[in-house]
DNA sequence: CTGAAAGCGCTAACAT
DNA sequence: ATGTTAGCGCTTTCAG
């Protein structure tokens, strides 16, 4: 490994330019088939590879797309990155029985999921994706760096101040992910949150016969929850109900947040009827707040209908099955790549906004057993 | 957006050389703090980010590393890559309680994980990541490509032709990852496969009582599953058990393979007591085994033991759930990730492998119920 | 179809 | 502490 081969090592083997090794790479139809051939034997012999650095520097272009998450995930037990290389010699451990450690609560499955799709989408529009996961509370390094790094970066909306947003869209061309509608120059690209959520609640309201869902919020600040609860809202005005004189209960998109709430609910009733449906904001609200309720003896959906949204894959297994809108999160992430690409090829059309479909999940917790 | 402000730009607005701008960004301390200031203030007035790919070239380190796997996933229903990007204004779609697919089987949960670990090092070690996913048959473009755009690039062992891994080894150090030792020059990362295995193995005979375990391999070609057998077969040997003498049942590291063993396997028996143990090369196999025996009324671990190897999470909620060998996923990306960082700040130093330790996970399947 | 030459934006000596 | 000056390896006109 002494030094690694270049271009003019590949020209000077081949006994031609560097240009045309270049055109062998880039452009193989305007070089020659023998001396197309000449030169990847030279490239064989001496092993190149061309340098992504050189040619995104010459071609004003890397061929590369970010995509940012805050968070990616929190450090299990005893799996702190470390130093150490040293590593003890083969062993095996044994555990006994290891208790259930509640099941990796990774809420990014999400992420996965959008990775997942903008990864496919990439490859498909001949793209390299790059990742970036922010660590802690300060995204500015971490954009700023990938930024520098690609052709295009797409980020999930809310997970950077707009300032961020506004200093790197100088350099390249932004997309958002999720959040809400904004009244920017960014592209973006969303889910259906309010229609989702109107659709499911006239399924409540129509088809169930309930005229007094209990809506439970997320997060006050999120832009998901403040467009799912306008679904809400809208549905109930079109049947002529009055959603303010609705009770609305306040959990906050984790589990643990909707046993809270079932608990708090099943004390102010103190043992009065329970809601006929409570419509969470988030499966994992919903899900919590099942758990609670059930055991208190309340039948899901017989004496209450309990809906979620996203159609995580623990809403399907859960019993009864929730019912709830599904999100496309493979879809979004390949519309974000998508849309850069498109922004890539036409800098100067208007900034795209595109919402996406969602499923409306109907399942047992709001219908009975199929 | 204009252009895009340069070093250049912003030395000329800051008043400065463009060697003081670059010294900001790179060696902040050499630079006396009221002129960094002017410099930042320019920075944020015209939007600089720093060029990765000018960096890179000049530097000749481009900070990134690089990580390659095989197929990432299997494209699902509906979810191919499209062109298209009009799709239909905001809709939802109402789906009936839709059936189980199957649980989005992805083979690939290692990846994920290792995946992770790799991130969480490469951030601890100041990298970026960046992943390649092997689509199709043939890896060499891919691989090369971002050969191209990595200081060194970990990828999974027997992903690629030793000639591609040859190749690109020329321009960047490489670590392979899991398989088996090689006796080539490459760093390596792996774990106790076969330790995993005897250890296992050890407690089937010494603590169950088990003279005559049955053994389900994997893929014959699979390094992971020739380790695991050997480790099976030491076991035995130390006991004075004649391995050879036992059968071997054949599965493909699939559920369905370990469904059809069991089948198979139940067929053979015809009706004659089944084996006291059964221990297969993966957890998946010994799910689908689990399945199929139960199903047919054996008592597990009353008539037969079974044990898998890998700690999948499924493993942990089958039941009985199984005992398992938990491989570190983790750890093992984190492992790849700290030797390419061990082996870049130190080229010349002989080819280093590790072993990871694993875990025995001692559960219902070969123990009755906690 | 191929070669010559001018950068692309930045880092890293080396001066000052 | 800051400026000058070579490149880093490749793409891309422009000629021929």
């Amino acid at each position: 490994m002494k030094k690694t081969p270049t271009v003019y090592d590949v020209a000077a083997d081949a006994g031609v330019s560097i240009a045309t090794v270049s055109r062998v790479f880039r452009r193989p139809d305007d070089v020659r088939a023998s001396t197309r051939e000449t030169v990847l034997a030279s490239v064989r012999a001496l092993g190149y590879v061309p340098s992504a650095s050189a040619r995104g520097l010459a071609a004003r272009r890397t061929g590369v797309l970010g995509l940012f998450f805050p968070d990616f995930d929190v450090v299990d037990e005893g799996d702190a990155p470390s130093d150490d290389l040293s590593g003890s010699a083969s062993r095996v451990e044994v555990v006994r029985d290891i208790p259930d450690t509640g099941g990796a609560q990774r809420a990014d499955l999400y992420f996965d999921e959008v990775l997942r799709g903008s990864e496919l989408q990439a490859w498909h529009d001949g793209f390299t994706l790059m990742i970036g996961v922010g660590r802690g509370s300060n995204p500015v390094e971490v954009v700023t760096d990938i930024a520098g790094r690609v052709d295009g970066l797409a980020l999930l909306a809310g997970s950077v101040p707009d300032s961020l947003l506004e200093h790197v869209s100088r350099r390249i061309p932004i997309v958002l992910i999720a959040g809400a509608r904004r009244d920017d120059d960014f592209d973006h690209v969303m889910v259906a949150n309010a229609d989702g959520m109107h659709a499911l609640t006239r399924h409540v309201v129509d088809d169930l016969g309930v005229r007094d869902p209990v809506f439970v919020a997320g997060p006050s600040a999120t832009a998901d929850d403040v467009e799912r609860h306008e679904g809400f809202r809208r549905a109930l005005a079109e049947s002529g109900i009055d959603a303010e004189a609705l009770p609305v209960l306040h959990g906050d998109f984790t589990r643990a947040g909707g046993r809270r709430v079932a608990a708090d609910l099943l004390e102010t009733l103190a043992g009065a009827a329970p809601p006929r449906a409570i419509m969470c904001s988030n499966d994992q609200t919903a899900l919590g707040l099942m758990e609670v309720l059930i055991a208190a003896g309340v039948r899901i959906p017989l004496d209450t209908i309990v809906t979620g949204f996203d159609g995580i894959a623990e809403s399907r297994m859960s019993s009864p099955r929730l019912t709830t809108v599904q999100q496309p999160m493979i879809a979004l992430g390949r519309a974000a790549v998508a849309t850069m690409r498109s922004r890539l090829e036409d800098p100067e059309q208007p900034p795209m906004a595109r919402r996406l479909p969602v499923k409306l999940l109907l399942r047992e917790s709001s219908e009975g057993s199929a």
